[in-house]
RNA sequence: CGGGGAGUAGCGCAGGCCGGUAGCGUACCUGGUUUGGGACCAGGUGGUCGCAGGUUCGAAUCCUGUCUCCCCGACCA
């Protein structure tokens, strides 16, 4: 397994390949479009989850399940959501298949074609808004805030592993309100959630905004996003969280009555994160030696490695790392000893390195009779000399430091990387030679919106949540615009 | 879905034009020496050449179809 990878300057794409199915998270699958999530890659994923659930738990919300399969009629009820998703839906069509009567093994039976067609959800609005009809009679029955962790397929011409897959694995909440205004507060509250999380656990500082009626949900009023900048200068949307209005609720007739006995349809919400923070993560962080993981989401915390000669040293060495393992553990770390015969210290680092593993000790005799241990941090690669004694409390506080200092570095990458322009000619030239996110008047019309698109391959990402009004003349037309927005090449 | 490239041992590749029964590096197994940044020596295992058809006495090699991956484009919350 010896495995140099393909530097970013090379080839960033290839780069990225290499990180994902060297570092162990992925791999290709029989199956046009879909990955076999490995081991490593998804204990990192359910670590997401983990902390991602207790936040959706603590602002009230309750998981439940919803079928994969939903009636093709269904779709069709909200005419925007139709729109946006019909294209990339796989269909079931049979429900029996039989042997070939010419030997062909088996094929689909003619005779077992469905009534209905189904279709495998690519989201679950219109199957859930469908539930809720039943679930909503009275204002006491709301708000109702339900979330769901599932698959889903969408049938994507040209996939990239975590980051655009057929089927992908994610969280969608769905939420029904008795006013507007309580639903947009939801819809903001979680987009919150989703920012706190890519921050504080991603280490991955995010743009918070609204995204322009162009990029905006099949079937939502607003569209809310977190943005953030990857290390080739795209920008990746993270996360979204959806004010639905009462669009769902009027396509699939979910009315309430409130104190006054009067009936209205119920405000709703949706918001959903995936798999793809996990590419997120990998595009954010990593450098040409592998993956780089936040402390708070890497499956191993900390690696320790022995160097020893011969049995009895590693008898030796093995005594000392249970008391240091069982210091770590005592404070929650997650550890591995890494004391295979089978390879050499050298190989452990490159493979641990690669594997993005935040702390590495090593131990050998010579550091036992000093009382010391060498410990390399994985994001700045520094090693340095720790006594062994507390240094468990020494390794906790360095697991603190290095989560922030990737968050820093992240956020001075972002800084040296978003850049203000004025004119068309400082647009072009800067998506060119300064990619990044780029902030530009726009005169707000999705025309504009989409000749900026066709010209250079930019979007707009969203417009800024905490931006400052300030007059200006668009880009392209000159026409008067109030605000800067966030352009940027994306995936 | 259009254009280009690729699929041969776990991984990386050669062989293919010119058909003759598959090779290199690495990994793996055994034994020994080793172990502070991807160890060394010796011996060994492993492949219906992506899959399915066809041409041929004979196909990794030629022909047809098909699947998957990569790059570019179109597409895309």
């Amino acid at each position: 397994m010896s495995s140099t990878l393909t530097t970013r300057q090379q080839d960033y794409a290839q780069w990225y390949n290499d990180i994902v199915l060297k570092g162990g998270l992925a791999d290709y699958s029989a199956v046009r479009g879909c990955m076999v999530i490995k081991p490593y890659g998804y204990a990192l994923w359910e670590n997401m989850q983990a902390v991602l659930d207790k936040m959706f738990k603590d602002t009230g919300h309750q998981n439940a399940y919803f079928p994969l399969l939903i009636p093709k009629s269904f779709l069709s009820r909200e005419a925007a959501h139709v729109e946006g998703f019909a294209k990339e839906c796989a269909v079931v069509t049979h429900y029996r298949l039989k042997n070939d009567p010419n030997g062909g093994g088996v094929i689909v039976d003619p005779e077992a074609k469905l009534e209905e067609e189904l279709i495998i959800r690519p989201t679950s609005e219109t199957i859930i808004w469908s539930t809720y009809k039943n679930w909503v009679q009275s204002y006491r029955d709301l708000p109702l805030l339900i979330n769901q962790w599932a698959n889903v397929v969408r049938w994507e011409m040209r996939t990239r592993l975590f980051l655009r897959t057929t089927e992908f694995l994610w969280q969608e909440g769905h939420t029904a309100h008795a006013t507007r205004q309580e639903a947009v507060e939801e819809t903001r509250r979680m987009l919150d959630v989703y920012a706190t999380f890519a921050e504080e656990y991603m280490a991955l500082p995010v743009v918070r905004g609204v995204k322009t009626a162009n990029e905006r949900f099949a079937g939502a009023e607003d569209t809310y996003c977190i943005e953030a900048l990857m290390q080739d200068g795209k920008a990746l949307q993270a996360g979204t969280s959806h004010f639905l209005g009462q669009n769902f609720a009027k396509a699939f007739d979910v009315q309430f009555t409130d104190k006054h006995n009067n009936m209205d349809y119920v405000w709703a919400t949706s918001w959903g994160v995936s798999t793809r923070l996990v590419g997120a993560l990998v595009m954010a962080h990593s450098d040409d030696n592998g993956l780089i993981l936040p402390p708070k989401l890497a499956p191993v915390q900390v690696v320790i490695v022995p160097i020893y000669k011969g049995p009895e040293s590693h008898e030796r060495i093995n005594g000392k790392v249970n008391e240091i393992m069982n210091a770590l553990k005592a404070k929650g770390i997650r550890v591995k000893y890494d004391s295979d015969d089978a390879t050499r210290p050298g190989w452990k680092f490159a493979e641990h390195e690669l594997r993005g593993v935040p702390v590495r000790i090593a131990l050998g005799l010579r550091d036992i009779d000093n009382n010391q241990g060498e410990v390399a941090r994985r994001d700045t690669k520094e090693k340095t000399v720790y006594p062994l004694d507390g240094i468990a409390d020494a390794v906790e506080q360095l697991l603190k430091d290095i989560q922030a200092a990737m968050f820093q570095k992240a956020l001075a990458y972002r800084t040296d990387n978003t850049t203000e322009v004025n004119s068309w000619d400082e647009f072009v030239r800067t998506l060119d030679e300064k990619p990044g996110f780029i902030l530009a008047h726009w005169d707000g019309t999705p025309a504009t919106e989409e000749k900026i698109k066709e010209l250079t391959k930019a979007t707009i990402r969203c417009i800024p949540l905490d931006n400052k009004l300030e007059d200006g003349k668009c880009i392209l037309t000159g026409a008067p615009s109030i605000q800067r927005v966030l352009f940027a090449r994306a995936y």
